[in-house]
DNA sequence: AGAATAGTGTCTTTTAGACACTATAGT
DNA sequence: ACTATAGTGTCTAAAAGACACTATTCT
C-alpha cells in the first residue's frame, strides 16, 4: 500500500481525507448495555445452617417514556471519543461506583425497532462484580437501581424435525424480584440446523415490566456465563478477597441451577484458588478454610 | 410497567413518541465486516500423496481513498431497516454468491480513530463456507476479491509478572498470501490479570497491506474458530457435502496448526458426522469411505 | 511389489462421577 | 452429645493420548 498513491480523482490520501464529507447516510446510535451481575448471601432462620447464595442482576427503573416505569439495564450512549468497553465501564462506575471489574463484551444487538424512539443498537456488555463492593455504593446515583435476583428456568423444550431442516425449540422463564417487585420474562431459543448452516434465535415471547429487548439480553448474559463457567476462572471475580470452597461452589450451583458433587468440584478448581491458612469461625460448626483466587501463573 | 402512564410532562407513551425528535448526539457510522473462511486443497506434485489443506480468507482489494491498494476485509454499511446479521448475509451473498452458511457474530469493534474519515464501527461475522462453493462464484463482483492464504503463528511470547498484575504477551505474526501478493501483519495479545479483574487487548504492531484495523479482526476472528473448534461440529461448516475423515482431519489440523492422532480423532467426531457407504477411488492407494455431516440430533 | 493412505485394536493416562468415610467447632 | 458443615480416600466409568498393527488399491 502507498500512502501517496493517487485515486482516481488525482488525489492523494491526505487530500482525500481533507476534503471528505461523511455523506448523509442513515446511523444508528449505539448504546454500551451492562449486565451487571454478582451474587449475594440469604440470610437463614437456622444460626447453623449456611445462607443460600442468589444471583442478582442490577436494574433500573425507568423514569420516562418509552417503557415509563419499567426496569432496564444501565447503559448509555456511546460517545465519538471512546470505545464501547470505555461507555460501559464509565456506565459501570457511575451506577455502581466499581472499576477494574471483570468485563466482557457480549453481543450487539440491532433489532430495527428495538427502541421505539429511533434507531438504537445496543452494544451489550456483561459485568461481573463481588457482593462486598456492591452493598457500599448501589443506588448511589438518584435514579431508581435495584438489584434483582435471577431465576431462570426451562420451562419446555421440542424438537420438530423435517426432511430439510430440524429445529430445537426452549422456552425458558426468566423471573426477577427484588422485594414486592416481581418481573417476568418468556424467552423462546430456536436452533436451527440445515443441511448447509445453522443459526440460533432468540424471541422475547412474553414480557412483564422490562425494557426494551433486555430479557433478551439478559437471558443472553445468562447463557454466556453459564458456558464461560464450565471452563474458566469467571466464577472467582464474583468472589470476594477471601472465600471458602463450599462458598465457590455455591456460586457454581445457583449459577449453574444443579447440585454439583463436592469431590469433584474441589478437584475441578483446585488450580484456580490457594489456601490462605485461615478459617472462619464461630459458625456452629467445623470452621473451614479461607482461599483467594490464585492470579498468579503456574509456570515459571 | 403502564402504557398510559404518564411521564413528567404529562405526556402518554403514545403522545411522546410522536413528539419525539432525536437528539442532535453524534452518532458512528456501523458497517458489518466479514471474515469469511474456506479450506482449499493445494495439489501435490506426486500423484499419491492427498492434498495439502490450507486455510483461506476473503479480502478485497480497495480502489478508493483512504487505504487505496490495501486489502480490506468485505463489508459494507447496516441499514436502519435490517439487522447487523442481515447485513452482513446481503454482503456475503454480494460477494461470494452463497447464502445460507455458518455466520456468527464475532465483536464490535468500535477504537475511536480506526477509520481515518469518520466515525465508524464495526460489527464483525465470521462466515465459514466449503471450497466447493467458492470457485464457482469468488470475483464475481467487478472489485478485485481473492483468496488469502491465512498462517499465524506465535512469533514471540513472555510474561511480565509484578506485585500487583501479571500480563502475559504474545506476538503473532499473520501472513496472507495469494500468488505474489504478500501481505504480513504483527498482532500483540495481552492478556492482563491483576487481584480484581483481567482483561485482554490486541494491538496491531506492525502491518503491511492490510486496510484499517483488520488485521485485528481476522486475529479475532482466528482465535475463535481455533476455540470453537475443539467444543464444536463448527469444522463440519467448511466442508464439501461429502468427504472423507482424513480431509476433516486435515482441517483441524490446518486450523489448529498442529498435528493430530488418527484414531482419537476419529473417536472425537464420530458422533458428529454419518457413513454415505460409498468410497472415493482412483487415489493411488486404498479408497477411503465418504461421510457427510450428521444434522439429525442423536436424541428422540 | 510397494507406496501411500485407510482403518482398527489396545494399552496407558487422565479426568469425571459417585459415594462413603472421617473430622471438628459450637451450642 | 449432636448438628451441620469440612475435608479426604477410593472405586468406577468415561475420555484422551499414544502407538502399533492390519488392510487395501492403484501405478
Amino acid at each position: 500500500m502507498d500512502k501517496e498513491r493517487r485515486d482516481k480523482n488525482g488525489l492523494s490520501e491526505e487530500e482525500f481525507l481533507q476534503g471528505y464529507q461523511a455523506k448523509d447516510y442513515e446511523r444508528p446510535s449505539v448504546a454500551a448495555d451492562m449486565v451487571i451481575f454478582t451474587v449475594t448471601d440469604e440470610n437463614e432462620d437456622n444460626y447453623r445452617k449456611l445462607p443460600e447464595k442468589e444471583l442478582r442482576v442490577l436494574l433500573i427503573q425507568r423514569g420516562g417514556h418509552p417503557y415509563l416505569g419499567a426496569y432496564a439495564l444501565p447503559g448509555g450512549f456511546v460517545r465519538p471519543s471512546e470505545t464501547t468497553e470505555k461507555a460501559a465501564a464509565r456506565e459501570l462506575l457511575e451506577e455502581t461506583g466499581v472499576r477494574d471489574v471483570y468485563l466482557e463484551q457480549l453481543y450487539t444487538f440491532s433489532e430495527p425497532g428495538r427502541d421505539p424512539r429511533t434507531w438504537v443498537m445496543s452494544c451489550s456488555y456483561m459485568a461481573l462484580i463481588d457482593s462486598t463492593k456492591v452493598i457500599l455504593s448501589a443506588g448511589d446515583d438518584a435514579d431508581n437501581a435495584a438489584w434483582f435476583r435471577v431465576v431462570c428456568r426451562l420451562k419446555e423444550e421440542k424438537t420438530v424435525k423435517s426432511k430439510e431442516e430440524q429445529i430445537r425449540i426452549q422456552r425458558y422463564e426468566l423471573k426477577l424480584t427484588h422485594g414486592e417487585e416481581s418481573l417476568s420474562a418468556v424467552i423462546e431459543k430456536r436452533w436451527k440446523r440445515t443441511e448447509r448452516g445453522s443459526s440460533t434465535e432468540y424471541d422475547i415471547i412474553e414480557n412483564d415490566g422490562l425494557a426494551f429487548d433486555h430479557a433478551r439480553i439478559l437471558f443472553y448474559a445468562l447463557e454466556r456465563l453459564r458456558g464461560k463457567l464450565e471452563y474458566t476462572d469467571l466464577a472467582l471475580h464474583l468472589m470476594p478477597e477471601l472465600f471458602t470452597l463450599t462458598q465457590l461452589q455455591q456460586v457454581y450451583e445457583v449459577i449453574l441451577n444443579k447440585p454439583l458433587l463436592k469431590a469433584a468440584f474441589r478437584r475441578k478448581i483446585a488450580n484456580l484458588v490457594e489456601e490462605t491458612g485461615s478459617y472462619t469461625s464461630s459458625a456452629g460448626h467445623r470452621p473451614s478454610q479461607l482461599y483467594r483466587r490464585r492470579w498468579e501463573d503456574i509456570d515459571g
